[in-house]
DNA sequence: CAGTCCATGTAAGTAGTTACATGATTGC
DNA sequence: GCAATCATGTAACTACTTACATGGACTG
């Protein structure tokens, strides 16, 4: 088992996205979760817990460094530097081109395919509960996207912009599928 | 931490999908992966050491019993079956509603969301990659709902086969997406 | 005679979750 | 007075992954 990790490294997702913020420029644990809720929450998320320790680990393989910033009337920050080993592993990932999809859990589509279980009444309210919520989850993406509009122009490096506004596509084109797919399924139910 | 059991009964999604596929008939842990392979692995996959030890988990829990059935020149068999109390855990989970959403884990998004660093180029090979296997993933899909579209009248019971394809409709669904975002996406950076 | 299918397990490790813990400041 | 924000951590656990392990029957 052990030996594998000298002939192939290991991309650990949260290690890869904590470099990817840190080599925009230098942040807190605290800071890379504020964004993260901000910007990768519907494809990648993590507790607090899990971004802490995962930044003191990085920090003693050497792809991090950090330093206390003494602050009054508020907490002390700790700021995290990358380095350049850090750079490396960052750019060794996103040079190695993916050959595998995703997969995709989905606690909702468990439930449906046992569903015929169930009286149709109960699934129904389920799907149009879950209905609700896309529905949230949509505008919640589209005030994002109108907000990455007005920005593009204006920021200084447009190209992160641009590469985030396509995962903030992904988003909004997920969700107008998924209540798509749940508006023809409560149809097809209710014509049961 | 531990008295919260006592409270709120734990729902762990793989031993509900083994609940759900003993609920049809008793079945080997073998079967039921051969069978998720074939019906669930797009919303929910488990690797066959998974199987084994969460179906001796829940023999002692008394949520199934099993016999092993000798067999001559292949290997013996563990046969499973669900118990009242393993049918009663199962519609208990059945019965409540979901009401927040799945999370979304998608490392090519990550990979996106951090592509400004990147070549256009490698970018570009990376999506047209990605497309050829939601493609070939596509077809399958589209395979097998014919294949289901097939025998949903002459099946014994069709409320297991109609519910079992609306999941089917959105995987179909979410890979038609997933192209026609790599397909917009390739677009735009070539317009870059 | 190499590879896949049948069939069932164990061992070891880790990524990620949930809860515990603290405490000053700001705002309704 | 109550809740949220700022800010950083530790402790404990578990769901899931990867690899190890076996061995007969069938197939091209």
């Amino acid at each position: 088992l052990t030996y594998i990790g000298l002939w192939c490294i290991l991309f650990i997702m949260i290690d890869l996205i904590l470099l990817g913020f840190l080599s925009y420029k230098p942040m807190t644990g605290y800071d890379i979760k504020r964004e993260m809720d901000h910007s990768t929450t519907h494809f990648w998320h993590a507790h607090h817990s899990q971004i802490y320790t995962t930044l003191r680990r990085m920090e003693k393989e050497a792809l991090l460094t950090s330093q206390m910033v003494m602050e009054e009337g508020q907490p002390n920050r700790r700021v995290y530097n990358i380095t350049d080993e850090g750079k490396k592993k960052l750019q060794d990932w996103l040079d190695k081109p993916l050959t595998e999809l995703d997969d995709y859990k989905c606690e909702l589509l468990v439930k449906v395919f046992f569903s015929g279980f169930r009286e149709d009444e109960d699934v129904l309210n389920e799907l149009i509960l879950q209905r609700k919520l896309h529905t949230q989850h949509l505008s919640v993406y589209q005030e994002l996207d109108k907000f990455l509009e007005s920005h593009i122009k204006t920021h200084a490096d447009p190209r992160m912009i641009i590469y985030s506004r396509f995962t903030l596509q992904m988003g909004l084109r997920y969700e107008r599928m998924f209540i798509g797919w749940l508006d023809d399924t409560i149809e097809e139910i209710k014509n049961m």
